[in-house]
DNA sequence: TTGATTGTTACCGG
DNA sequence: TCCGGTAACAATCA
């Protein structure tokens, strides 16, 4: 925080986002780095805004809208060398025109972790968080536990497509929304209506049960049925 | 009040 | 070099 006022009175020329990464780029070549982590937020307000209520680290003000940031897991001023630091260790995003899916699918190729993982680094597919990752998984009919190594080209090509469509949607509606047909944002609440197997005990295609377990920490739900392991012996 | 959780990184050891 | 495990940190909700 302490190059915060460093900033005071400058104007934000450009805004870029890799993966769940934020840059704001300002006019004195220096840039904000923004990571929400897993509960960080942006809280708006009418401008003139009152008082920061709360663990406020940022404060961006515009003459309508005033936007407080609470409890980003990254919040840094970097210049020019540090971004290109930043960037050099952030896989392709499935959202930008510029990421190159051939390096995501070396990286998967090559290794002997589980697609599970590897969907969770960030240095080989960035943006997709533990959610989008189940719920990935499952559209595509690939078990968490597959092999990066097992996986062909033309699986990792389906689950390179269904990302950059969900996550764009995801964008678009501001919500996580796996399902099907659902062209609006539902009401406010939990996830259950917008996804198919995250947090579920059912299979919405086959109805067995979704087995949860935990890869790289987190939890992560699967289908056994639609979702077959891949036979040990194809590694 | 407590536990779970839409995330990331550093460090250590095998 | 790769990979697994652990710890640290953040804020909110049921």
């Amino acid at each position: 925080m302490q190059g915060a006022a460093l900033l005071n009175e400058r104007r934000c020329v450009s805004i870029e986002a890799f993966g769940k990464h934020l840059l704001y780029g300002f006019d004195s070549a220096l840039w904000l780095h923004i990571h929400l982590g897993l509960f960080g937020r942006f809280r708006p307000h009418p401008s003139p805004a009152s008082i920061p209520m709360g663990a406020v680290r940022v404060r961006l003000e515009g003459p309508a809208k005033t936007v407080d940031i609470h409890g980003p897991n990254t919040c840094e001023l970097l210049d020019s060398d540090g971004v290109d630091k930043l960037c050099a260790r952030i896989g392709p995003d499935v959202l930008r025109a510029d990421a190159d899916p051939d390096l995501a699918f070396r990286r998967i190729a090559n290794s002997r972790s589980t697609i599970g993982q590897l969907l969770m680094d960030q240095s080989v597919i960035a943006g997709i968080g533990n959610i989008y990752r189940t719920e990935l998984l499952w559209r595509c009919r690939i078990h968490p536990q597959t092999p990066g190594r097992a996986l062909d080209r033309a699986a990792f090509d389906a689950l390179w497509c269904d990302a950059q469509m969900l996550l764009a949607e995801g964008v678009r509606l501001n919500a996580i929304i796996t399902v099907d047909q659902m062209m609006v944002k539902p009401g406010r609440g939990r996830y259950r209506e917008r996804v198919n197997i995250f947090g579920k005990e059912r299979c919405p295609h086959c109805e067995n049960a979704i087995h949860k377990f935990s890869l790289s920490k987190r939890s992560v739900y699967a289908c056994e049925s639609c979702q077959p392991q891949a036979d040990p012996g194809d590694t």
